[in-house]
DNA sequence: GATTTATATATGATATTTACATATATGCGC
DNA sequence: GCGCATATATGTAAATATCATATATAAATC
């Protein structure tokens, strides 16, 4: 069977997909880490390594495209609790507008395909 | 303003689109590298920087996703020129399969975007 | 005919990103 | 108390990308 050794991320993943995502549930809800994560899988159909996320969330942070603060609460336990930046939004525009772009390309090898292999029914 | 540093390839590049893309262009005929990155500008929208092309190729091969041969005629100078292979031709499949999965998230992402933003026109 | 440009392949060095493992600490149920 | 889920974070190695450089030749320009 063919395709050779064949990882669950060879495609299928955007390069730094995870980030506008991330920045589209902070617009609804500030969010710790470990929430995110959670979010990421129900709604981005993304399984993130959940120690890329904090360095993420941190570099995105250094960037200024969120803030945090410690959510230090009796009953609950301490969390790092996100905000999107107005730099965040920003940014988050203009990622959509490039994935629009993206699409654009991702359709054009689809047509290109069918046109080579008219035949061949990849889902 | 804003945004932070953006380069043009923070987003609207898909990890390994590339790949794919090279063995559609391969589909259709077999090309030197040279002329992939001709074809990669025109029809797939890409942008490669060549060095890293040749490698691609290289591990391709190795990978058993294409061959090479080199073409030495007399009128013409000379070129490695890569064809597809029948592993490569099932990767191509399942990567296609596999971007239409990453179609559907991005279309996700921009219907959640739409609701959390309905104001802001993004092209 | 000398110089520049385009074609053609490739490697060196560095930076970035991803993947996988490990460390640490606490709340909750049993 | 013990195991498990929650919660944040770092260490390290592998994979990729970026940018520069090396080499060679055909074609075009001066």
């Amino acid at each position: 069977m063919g395709g050779g050794s064949f990882r669950s991320r060879d495609f299928g993943t955007i390069e730094r997909f995870v980030e506008p995502c991330i920045l589209l549930l902070l617009s609804r809800e500030p969010t710790n880490g470990y929430g995110l994560m959670e979010g990421l899988e129900k709604h981005c159909g993304e399984k993130v390594d959940i120690g890329n996320l904090y360095r993420t969330l941190r570099r995105m942070e250094q960037d200024g495209r969120v803030t945090s603060v410690w959510n230090k609460k009796d009953n609950d336990r301490d969390k790092r609790v996100y905000t999107i930046t107005e730099i965040g939004r920003t940014f988050l525009k203009n990622a959509v507008t490039s994935l629009q772009q993206t699409d654009e390309l991702i359709h054009h090898l689809f047509s290109g395909y069918q046109r080579v292999y008219p035949n061949n029914k990849t889902l």
